[in-house]
DNA sequence: AATAAACCCAACCGCTTCACG
DNA sequence: CCGTGAAGCGGTTGGGTTTAT
């Protein structure tokens, strides 16, 4: 009974000014711990879980209150996730003034945008169905070939198209971070760079190679991770991202991976990756529509006809949100 | 101007981990 | 060891605000 009504006392909701001062106060005096004895001591009628969140997400000084992630923000949270994953208080420590319900947050409205965007963009236009082939081919050997002699080179600058690489080391990870100012082709960024000084106990070890002649006009993130435990890293033969996996669902068709080799699956699944990895808000911001940005990705992978060949035409529909070459 | 859709974010819930008696 | 409570974390929800139609 008294159980009872002490749960009854627990104030929820939002939360007021004179709380929010009253908490400031308990924490500038014992500081930011013991939160249950708030309650105890009756100075809030409010859980200790609720006292901790309340400060840890608005009332702990230097926070970035009303302001928008920026694009090295955004970049640095797609990057660890990638690394990472879910592990949003672990990516916050990487982000000062932003806490874990703050990724948490963008990681989600990111989401949930990119679906809508892929759904928008998943409007048929069969002219451009089953063309994917012709003028990829090329440019898809370039980047592998590029990424192989990343590999090798490493701290020396090297050419192609690629005009921002992440190298995560710890994390056995490669960012290739092409912007779409690098769509044309025969254009190539010289891309050269060096580790930046690295203290190993506060951060990962992280080559970050910036391109010398291109200020990419859409940072970052537009990536294709891949495991450098991979004997060879190729295109065809890189591991998808959770949500690529996921992408099958996407596209309304739980069964579309399935109904495709392991091959197959990887190589629209790659595919998609491209597709999922946009920045949006600066492409957005450029004004340049989507159709601009699929030509690109177009040239970066190549998907042979014969993966359409038995796909439903709604499911080829559905496929239209991925990049598709419109020669 | 009205309405719908999208966005943003505060706060809750449930689960896990940790410390302590 | 075991039980319990606190703290921490990730997932989810709901409501206010902004933007698009």
């Amino acid at each position: 009974m008294e159980r009872l009504r002490a749960q009854e006392d627990i104030k929820k909701g939002p939360w007021s000014a004179e709380e929010d001062e009253i908490l400031m106060n308990f924490v500038k005096e014992n500081g930011p711990g013991d939160w249950s004895s708030i309650r105890s001591k009756g100075l809030l009628p409010r859980t200790g879980k609720s006292c901790r969140l309340r400060w840890v997400n608005k009332l702990q000084p230097n926070l970035k209150k009303g302001c928008k992630f920026s694009a090295e923000e955004e970049r640095v949270v797609l990057e660890l996730q990638a690394t990472l994953g879910n592990k949003w208080a672990a990516i916050a420590t990487y982000l000062p003034g932003r806490t874990d319900n703050d990724v948490k947050n963008f990681w989600s409205t990111r989401q949930k945008r990119l679906a809508r965007i892929l759904r928008a963009s998943s409007q048929p236009n069969r002219a451009h169905k089953h063309k994917a082939k012709a003028t990829v081919v090329n440019e898809a050997s370039t980047l592998q070939a590029s990424v192989s002699s990343f590999n090798q080179v490493k701290e020396t600058s090297l050419q192609c198209h690629i005009c921002s690489c992440f190298w995560s080391e710890n994390a056995s990870a490669i960012n290739i971070l092409p912007p779409p100012d690098c769509l044309n082709m025969g254009t190539a960024g010289v891309i050269s760079g060096v580790p930046p000084a690295v203290d190993e106990h506060t951060s990962p070890p992280q080559l970050c190679i910036q391109s010398n002649n291109h200020q990419p006009s859409v940072s970052p993130p537009f990536g294709i991770f891949f495991s450098t435990e991979q004997p060879k890293p190729a295109l065809n033969n890189l591991p998808l991202w959770q949500e690529n996996q996921d992408f099958g669902a996407e596209l309304g068709e739980p069964n579309f991976m399935g109904a495709l080799t392991q091959q197959e699956s990887l190589e629209v699944g790659n595919m998609a990756q491209h597709n999922l990895g946009l920045s949006l808000d600066e492409l957005e911001a450029t004004g340049q529509n989507f159709g601009e940005i699929n030509d690109y990705k177009d040239k970066m992978l190549t998907i042979p006809d014969t993966l359409f060949a038995d796909l439903s035409d709604d499911m080829l529909d559905n496929l239209d949100a991925v990049p598709r070459s419109s020669s």
